[in-house]
DNA sequence: TCACTATGCAACAGATTGTTCTATAAGTTA
DNA sequence: TAACTTATAGAACAATCTGTTGCATAGTGA
């Protein structure tokens, strides 16, 4: 009952195929990728591109996988719901404008309209952000900094929501000094009960 | 000094392909759009194609420019602040719900990504919605609903882009009582003043 | 060492792409 | 109406791309 070895040469053959796959898809969008292109960028022979993935969408698919799992850093509060969402957005930001992420994403939406394998990894990959982003509210509830009838999950959405929204659509800059300001601006929903 | 007929040919070929470039988009993605698709679904030969776009991203550019240049209705105060936000994002939502709209804006934004003319596109038409919308923010203003640090401009965002984002990122239902909910939310924001 | 298998390469048929030419039909002008 | 101008469809084409296969090679594990 030993481990399943796995020949290193799939594992390498893989790897570099979706990393050129992943280039391509920042650089040039999802049409691009052929396998053809992919070949050309990884050095990978076509022929064995088609062994591992015989539909460019399996390709796809394998690429947003690997850029969509990224590591969920623990949670740890900085002392304060406002100093904990400022964190958030910075970590957010920083990942839409330094990262791969940033470049993927707006591909990947395109990708979830038209198929739901992509739709559901994109979904997969929100809700388990939001669920991760939800200990930062449910740590300051405890603490008595939160309480209001917005759900925190609403919340999130109202905080982390303009950033997309800024840089997906609008086209908006979004540095340190919007962060703040924008934290600032929710601040006062901490607290408020509607009726 | 007569006005320059064009030839009704031109105006059909033209109206045809676009409109059958656009069913590709939101049916497949921009990836699925070339000539000899258009050409398929539209009846148009390829030939002529060719003639009037001879790149596939010259088509692309035009059918985004036909759909993000839908007509903008005057503004019409509801009454209240809370009615005219309600009004908008009802709106909003039916747009992206039972229009066009909702299916191409994920390949525009992916088309944005990689290519600066569908950024400026798409840049230009939220801001130009941003600006109309300004207008219920600015009539809350002067009826003395709407007293706040946060400018029109980003209060309006953080209404507007939680329904981009349950739409387009995670992929949750967007119904009345979410939209009614979502405006009392941030009502509390009208008149407070963050220091 | 030996069996196994992933890879690269060449070759191939079939489809797609981009271009050009010609006949025809539609539009415009007088 | 007749004479013109021009847009389109269709065919044909070389060039490229796609998907598949067979085979030699080289890396892997026992």
């Amino acid at each position: 009952m030993t481990i399943q070895e796995i020949d290193p040469r799939i594992t390498q053959t893989r790897a570099k195929a979706l990393e050129a796959a992943l280039m391509l898809i920042r650089d040039c969008g999802i049409g691009q990728v052929t396998h053809q292109s992919v070949s050309a960028k990884s050095g990978i022979s076509r022929s064995t591109l088609y062994r591992h993935w015989p539909e460019v969408s399996d390709l796809l698919n394998d690429a947003f996988v690997l850029v969509s799992k990224p590591p969920i850093s623990e949670f740890v509060s900085q002392g304060s719901l406002k100093a904990d969402l400022y964190h958030l957005l910075s970590g957010l930001v920083s990942a839409i404008q330094n990262t791969e992420w940033g470049k993927i994403v707006p591909q990947l939406i395109a990708a979830a309209a038209v198929n739901k394998g992509s739709a559901d990894l994109l979904h997969e990959f929100v809700q388990e952000r939001l669920e991760v982003a939800e200990q930062i509210i449910l740590a300051a509830r405890r603490r008595g900094e939160y309480n209001s009838d917005i759900t925190p999950e609403n919340f999130l959405i109202l905080i982390i929501a303009p950033v997309y929204y800024r840089f997906l659509l609008a086209g908006f800059p979004i540095d340190d000094d919007w962060i703040e300001g924008h934290v600032n601006s929710v601040s006062p929903l901490f607290k408020n009960r509607s009726r």
